[in-house]
DNA sequence: GTGATGCTTCGATGCACATCGAACTAAATG
DNA sequence: CATTTAGTTCGATGTGCATCGAAGCATCAC
């Protein structure tokens, strides 16, 4: 007669097996993949791959577009990648041994976190920010100021797009190998798009690192206050 | 040579199973319980809960203190119960066919997410404190502002103590079954317990929902400003 | 058309692990 | 001391499921 919770078991058990859970941390890079590419990050057969899709499409954290011969798939929703970025931050916390943060380099400088800026450079720019007096930071707690709200739109933001649905415009994350926060939400997502569009990095192939050009690099700091 | 970031999957398959995502739902209600207890709600024979904590234990996402021939186990941190409510929520979104949130209605009105209010009330008293402009609320960002820091001191509280470990004083945190933001972090956990000092309320048996007695609720209500 | 590539379905294999019965230790009770 | 209660360890059982080989469909390329 009482009706369960929702149940938990069923998408842990999802994220539970490591074929599955390289597929989806590998999606945490925000860009759609196909099968065979996710057959390869998950080191297995294409025809487990396939069956292991199946079963993440089932239990929706994953949605998928058809392009030709090609199947791209994604994360459905932020709602997934948090889920996935505090497991990340839990497992960094339970397995000291493993030293804090990805081994390489590269993914602990600058990477993509589904669709923001995370790594060392994700968090530079959040303490830049702050200490710049365009986000007040208590803890976890961040809210973007006046001012940071006026140097957004001289950068050509326009808020008014973002309050449209309800994904918080600045919201802090906790990033798994600095175990800082960093800049997420709908204005991480901006910065990302930003980065892109200035040409200024351009993202890795193994979809989730992020190398910017020499130039690029000090342009990035110079607009977003960041110093060395 | 590349090595792994942390292992998701591990974590993941932990809470996979049934009956001990069961025990660690149970144990979110913040109340230590005993080996016995979590069988019961688990719903296996105690053997079998034993190997369940023994691996929970191993994971690092319970901790236990001995007394006399009792153990009491409870979540490790918060970091674990953030993971657990965000795949609350997660959960609750893929199945959509369980109307939304627990169907038992206790549950629903005030229950306790590991060291704070959630429910109808917390949600309740979220609103309030923000129309009262004691929080500023932009989407999931959430600030006290210095008339509601002034009004919590009036209270007894001492900020001052919470500034000392790295926990946000409020952080606002998703709620699974109204889908809404409530007051979490330090001074989430300080009004739960002040609910209790004045015996406003009393936690249930079944160590998450909670009861206010008819003045206990009148008295929380008028206290924080929430309107019928 | 033929051939190649991307993805899926089917079936067989094998392993990991949740479960419980039975027997054991440890602590409280009297 | 003996008895009950709390929790554990061991071993046997059974099942769920990830994995891959082989074969089957699509789609593109020529």
């Amino acid at each position: 007669m009482e009706m369960m919770e929702p149940d938990i078991s069923m998408i842990a058990g999802l994220i539970a097996d490591p074929a599955r859970s390289k597929i989806l941390t590998a999606l945490m890079g925000g860009k759609a993949l196909t099968a065979t590419e996710l057959s390869l990050e998950a080191d297995v057969t294409p025809q487990t791959t396939s069956s292991h899709l199946a079963k993440l499409l089932d239990g929706e954290l994953l949605q998928v577009r058809k392009q030709g011969r090609h199947k791209y798939f994604q994360l459905k929703g932020p709602h997934v990648a948090i889920v996935l970025e505090q497991l990340l931050v839990l497992s960094a916390i339970s397995t000291p041994k493993t030293t804090t943060g990805p081994k390489d380099p590269r993914l602990k400088h600058a990477r993509v976190c589904y669709d923001h800026l995370a790594g060392e450079l994700g968090v530079q720019l959040y303490d830049a920010l702050a200490s710049a007096d365009m986000l007040e930071d208590f803890g976890e707690l961040t809210r973007l100021t006046e001012k940071g709200k006026a140097y957004f739109v001289s950068l050509g933001v326009d808020f008014k797009q973002f309050k449209k649905n309800s994904r918080p415009v600045c919201k802090s994350c906790l990033d798994w190998s600095e175990r800082r926060n960093h800049m997420a939400g709908h204005l991480g997502n901006w910065v990302l798009n930003y980065i892109f569009e200035k040409n200024w990095a351009k993202q890795d192939l193994d979809a989730r690192s992020i190398t910017f050009t020499n130039k690029g690099l000090t342009a990035f700091k110079r607009a977003f206050l960041i110093e060395d």
